[in-house]
DNA sequence: ACTAATACGACCAATACGGTCGTAATATAA
DNA sequence: TTATATTACGACCGTATTGGTCGTATTAGT
């Protein structure tokens, strides 16, 4: 229902916290947890997922935890969400098109294809360091005025 | 995980029909379901739906069926999402904010509210004749160069 | 060694979604 | 005025997806 899943929002909201709360030192996946209320034990599969992909790094043992691997600048919201969700496309059926069921010569695909391509194109413009200050200004992201 | 539900799909390939195939003549859902290979019962409902928000206009009998209520480009794909969808919120809690569970202090709300309303711009900003000229050029919809 | 952390896969439970069925209402045509 | 074609609508079910847990291995610091 072109909602993002959970998942996604929690690495935001981790995401958003490991820029906020000083890129030095690292914080714990139970850490963060407890600052939201947030599964600790979920949150820790979702970080560690992004780490998996290069957004965070990750130090074990004591005083250990994750890091940002790079400057919250430089780390769009998409990066965060399709780590945690994989590839972002709104249909079943766009690009790779991994089984349009039906032969259905699906009218609808292609003008849904650039509308997925606006999408990731907003998704793309909105920066980690963008969502730490909750700036009063800054209205519609990425759209004409 | 941000992707429309097949219900918005079948809405969304319904109304362009109705746009692309004459806007005289109404069509009935058993009609246009078999022209793609759609459940006929599945359709009906989502027509239904489209009919009770006033985007398409229904006649019951023989001969009856489905027409566009306005003009095609009067008619967003916003309009038909959220007509089958409900209303396109991006998060659980955006908004009006329906049990933004835990107190979380959620700190992504505010900027996810601003993705959420440029993601709404993009899909207000395409229009179902838009989507029935299945234009080579016009590329990216609803977004700056 | 002990402890604090990540890593990761298997697994379960709840919800959402796709799809069907049955029945009523309504309009057209014969 | 009867038959037929159609919309209208709610209840229902099976399955897929997702949220969340558990157990265990691994790695690093003290």
């Amino acid at each position: 229902m072109l909602k993002l899943s959970k998942k996604a929002d929690y690495a935001l909201i981790a995401v958003r916290h490991l820029a906020a709360h000083g890129a030095e030192h690292s914080h714990s996946a139970a850490d963060i947890a407890e600052a939201y209320g947030i599964s600790p034990q979920l949150l820790a599969k979702v970080l560690q997922r992004l780490a998996k992909h290069g957004l965070l790094t990750a130090r074990h043992g004591s005083n250990g935890g994750y890091q940002l691997a790079r400057h919250p600048k430089n780390i769009s919201a998409l990066e965060v969400i399709s780590a945690v969700d994989g590839p972002l496309m709104i249909t079943s059926c766009t690009t790779n098109h991994g089984t349009c069921d039906q032969s259905m010569t699906c009218t609808v695909r292609e003008p849904l294809r650039k509308v997925n391509e606006s999408i990731l194109q907003v998704l793309r413009s909105v920066s980690i360091s963008q969502m730490t200050e909750d700036s009063p200004e800054a209205e519609l992201v990425g759209l004409p005025s």
